[in-house]
DNA sequence: TCAATAGTGTCTTTTAGACATTATATG
DNA sequence: CATATAATGTCTAAAAGACACTATTGA
């Protein structure tokens, strides 16, 4: 609802007794593609207490913007990722109140896919982990709830590969077909077929786009590969399923 | 980030400047079907500001509550809504600094499905809306933003019957396929192939179950339908795509 | 009997997957 | 030339869709 004690409850306001306000916050959750893995970025949170754990980069909502806004500012202030373009989705909102022992805060965490970036974020406290080396826990720990938000995030994302056209989202543009297969690769993490994959994506209406520019090959030589550019699709259809 | 002031924004203190703590409220679309249409909850704001009005049951977020609490007490107070067995899941957060005139308010939006309830919210304020009534705002004003949340929670519903049993939160159980085929029906509002419809059910592994109940035909007769209880799946393998 | 609803069978079209073949580059 | 990568072709299997047919009820 949408007012403070909003409207309806206004009717009953004995219901209102007990209505805190609470901490509202942002944690983003900043998928990208690297050396062909799917990364997520973490910093490192700088309290005394939290020495040798990781988190998802968060700040809190200030008064005068908006949620995406609050995103794009803890992407920028605690990894210097500044990436306008950058995809950008709600993910889900975390408010058990007994998820920060300090306080009662509210999460909103995002989903964020960015094409592979240089290393600025390699500054200070923030680098990319490998998602399969996250998910295990392996030595790495992750502060407050965050070891349940990023599984969520990574099947989200895995999951909307499937019948969206996100996976353009961790190209640059042009790119070529490999290019964006070796994407469903990494975040799906199983080998596809080129040749199918190739037929399904050129047949999905609007989901990318032919220009005349060709990639040069590798240094091993190969065929050049056409460009493409992201169709106007949002949804696919029929969808990419995975094997 | 989970902490007021959390611990990674602790280490920039500036930047806590002006942050500030919103009202939390959780807004709820539930819906459900009846006479073979689908139907949302709405309820009228007695505020005379808004009279005329209809908006989402909501309310505002209590200091011990979860945000699902909350939903279900909107629907308890504003609706005399009980149904703890509902599905019930976040939709997306809305928080606009301007989405409120009146201060700032994130509101946690969820999406709610039950089985056809009795006719309990049609007392005192609150009544099912045909959805697509609704859609077009025939005469009919959406407090809030609400007309944009509206919109939202219809296209999640429509999209998670295609790819997970959500289906089977509109039946009471146990049910039969065609009451299973009026809720795909009514939520995508087109109709479907009794026997392909069926075919595909029950050939998707884990979606229903059949029991050895027989439904009692109607009163202009008819065979006797199989009865079926919700699969142990949650999502469908492969899915059941719109046409 | 007929009308109505449940359920099965069958055929065609579409799509997915495996994998061979051709095309164009480097060394 | 061999090798590597891109792109196309072909065959098979699976799935979707149209629709005829059988089964079991009430009137």
């Amino acid at each position: 609802m949408s007012v403070p004690g909003s409207t309806a409850t206004a009717a009953v306001r004995t219901s209102t007794a007990r209505v805190s306000t609470c901490a509202v916050a942002v944690d983003v959750a900043l998928l990208t593609i690297r050396d062909g893995e799917l990364k997520l970025l973490l910093v490192q949170p700088d309290s005394p207490e939290l020495a040798g754990w990781w988190a998802l980069p968060g700040r809190r909502v200030r008064d005068d913007e908006s949620l995406d806004d609050t995103a794009h500012r803890a992407l920028a202030e605690l990894a210097e990722i500044n990436a306008p373009g950058a995809h950008l989705e709600q993910l889900r909102t975390y408010g058990d109140p007994s998820r920060d022992p300090r306080g009662r805060v509210v999460s909103v965490a995002y989903l964020a896919l960015t094409p592979t970036p240089g290393d600025p974020a390699d500054h200070h406290r923030a680098r990319f982990f490998d998602v399969a080396e996250v998910g295990i826990a392996r030595g790495l720990r992750l502060a407050y709830d965050h070891d349940r938000i990023v599984p969520d995030a990574i099947e989200r994302a895995r999951s909307k590969l499937e019948y969206t056209a996100l996976a353009t989202a961790f190209v640059k543009e042009p790119f070529t077909l490999a290019q964006l297969r070796r994407v469903y690769e990494a975040v799906w993490g199983v080998p596809l077929d080129p040749a199918n994959f190739r037929r399904k994506v050129v047949s999905t209406p609007n989901f990318v786009v032919e220009t005349d520019e060709l990639a040069p090959p590798g240094p091993e030589g190969g065929r050049p590969a056409k460009r493409y550019r992201r169709g106007r699709a949002i949804r696919l259809h029929p969808a990419m399923l995975r094997p």
